[in-house]
DNA sequence: ATCCTTCCCTAACAAGTGTTTGGTAGGTTA
DNA sequence: TAACCTACCAAACACTTGTTAGGGAAGGAT
C-alpha cells in the first residue's frame, strides 16, 4: 500500500485558469495577506471551501500564479538575450517586452512587486530569487556592455543605473490599465527614450 | 456628564515614538497585515497588550507613522516650491529633497509605497489621497513650466514622464540602506542625471 | 436504470487575530 | 506612610482565518 494516497479528482484546467485569474485580481488589488480565501470564492461566485477542489491551499494559488507568471517572462527574456543584439538594442528589446508581460500579466507583475521580496525568504518560492539573479545578471551585463563600447556613459554608477531602470520599468504595472491610451510599445518608446536621452533639452 | 471619557493615562511621548520606530521596521520588513501585534510586541520586548497602553490599536501605529512622515515631507517640500527656483532646478531640489526624505524615513517611505493605495480608500487615511493630489500637482506642474520654457522636451507624454519619475524616485526607498556606499544626496545626483541627460552617449 | 465524474455546498475545526480587563511592581509626590 | 502615576503583565474575549469532511445535484457513460 503506498504511503499516501491524494484523492481520485480531476478538476478541468481551464477552469483553473479562470479562477487563478480572479484570484490575481483580488491578489493585487488588496495584497495577498489582506485577502482572505472568502474574498477570493466571492469574486468567483462560490463559497470559501469550494476552492479547495481546485486548488490545495492559498498559497498554492499565488505560487502557481507567479510560477507562470515567471516561465513566460523568461520565453520572451531568453528569446531577446539569445538574439545577439547590440547593448542598446538589447535594453530596448527587454524594455519593450517587459511592457508587453505587464500588458498580458498586469495582475501578476503587481503581486510580484508587491510580495515577492517577502515570499522569496520562504522554500517554496526559492525561483523568486533565482530568477531575479537572472534578471541582474541580464540587465548588468548589458549596461556593462555598453559602458565597455562607448554606447553608455561611464560616469553613471552603473549598479545604481540598473535598479532605477528595472524599477521603473516594473512598477508602471501599478498604474497601467490595458486597453487605455497608450499601447505597451508606446509606453516603451517614452520610456526608452526618457532613460537613453534624458529630458532635458540640449541647451 | 459627557458622553465619553478617555481613561486617564499619560504614556510618555519620547517612549510612543521609541515603540513608533520598531513598529515601522516591522511593518516595512513583513508587510501591514502580516504584522501582527504579537510580532510589534515580540520585536519592542513586550507582551501584545501593553501596546495598547500606548496606543489604542494597531491602526492608529500606521496612522501615526504616515502621517508624521507626510507632515515632515511637505515641510521639505513646501520650502522648495516657494523658493521661486526655475523649473530644472525645482526638480533637482525636489528629488534631492526626496532622497533625502527616504534616507531619514525609509520604513516611513516602504510602509507608505505598499499601503497608500490600499489604505487611502479608507475615510481615516483620506490624507494619503490629498497628499498624492498635492504631489500630482507640484511635480507635473513644474514639468509643464520646463515644456514651456523650453527646458524639457515638448514630445514626451508629460503624464508617463510623472509617473515613471515619481516612481523610481520612492521605489527606491525598498533597496536603499542608510550608511551604505552612497548617500542620499549622491543617489540623487546620479539619479538626476540619468533622468535629465540620458544614458546614452551622444553619438 | 445504474454508476461515475465533476463541481459545488453545508458545517464545522483549530489556530491565530486585535483588543479589553484587572492587576501589580516600582518610582515619585504629598 | 499613604496616595498616586507610569508602564507593563496575565489571561481572557469575540471574531476571523485557512482548511477539512461529508454530502448532493447535474450530466454523461455503461
Amino acid at each position: 500500500m503506498p504511503t499516501k494516497k491524494k484523492p481520485q479528482v480531476t478538476p478541468s484546467p481551464e477552469r483553473r485558469r479562470e479562477l487563478l485569474a480572479t484570484a490575481a485580481e483580488v491578489f493585487a488589488a488588496q495584497g495577498y495577506n489582506a485577502t482572505t480565501v472568502r474574498k477570493i470564492a466571492d469574486a468567483a461566485g462560490m463559497l470559501a471551501g469550494s476552492l479547495y477542489y481546485h486548488f490545495d491551499s492559498k498559497e498554492s494559488m499565488i505560487d502557481e500564479i507567479l510560477s507562470t507568471f515567471l516561465t513566460e517572462l523568461w520565453d520572451g527574456y531568453d528569446a531577446v538575450l539569445a538574439a545577439g543584439l547590440g547593448p542598446r538594442e538589447t535594453i530596448e528589446a527587454l524594455v519593450t517586452e517587459s511592457f508587453r508581460e505587464i500588458d498580458r500579466h498586469r495582475a501578476a507583475v503587481a503581486i510580484y512587486q508587491k510580495e515577492s521580496r517577502h515570499l522569496a525568504t520562504q522554500p517554496r518560492f526559492q525561483y523568486l530569487a533565482d530568477s531575479q539573479q537572472k534578471f541582474e545578471k541580464a540587465w548588468l551585463g548589458t549596461l556593462e556592455r555598453g559602458v565597455a563600447d562607448k554606447t553608455f556613459r561611464a560616469d553613471l554608477d552603473i549598479r545604481l543605473t540598473y535598479r532605477f531602470v528595472r524599477d521603473t520599468v516594473w512598477v508602471a504595472a501599478s498604474w497601467y490599465r490595458p486597453g487605455g491610451q497608450h499601447s505597451p510599445e508606446e509606453i516603451a518608446r517614452q520610456y526608452l527614450s526618457m532613460v537613453l536621452d534624458g529630458i532635458a533639452l540640449d541647451t
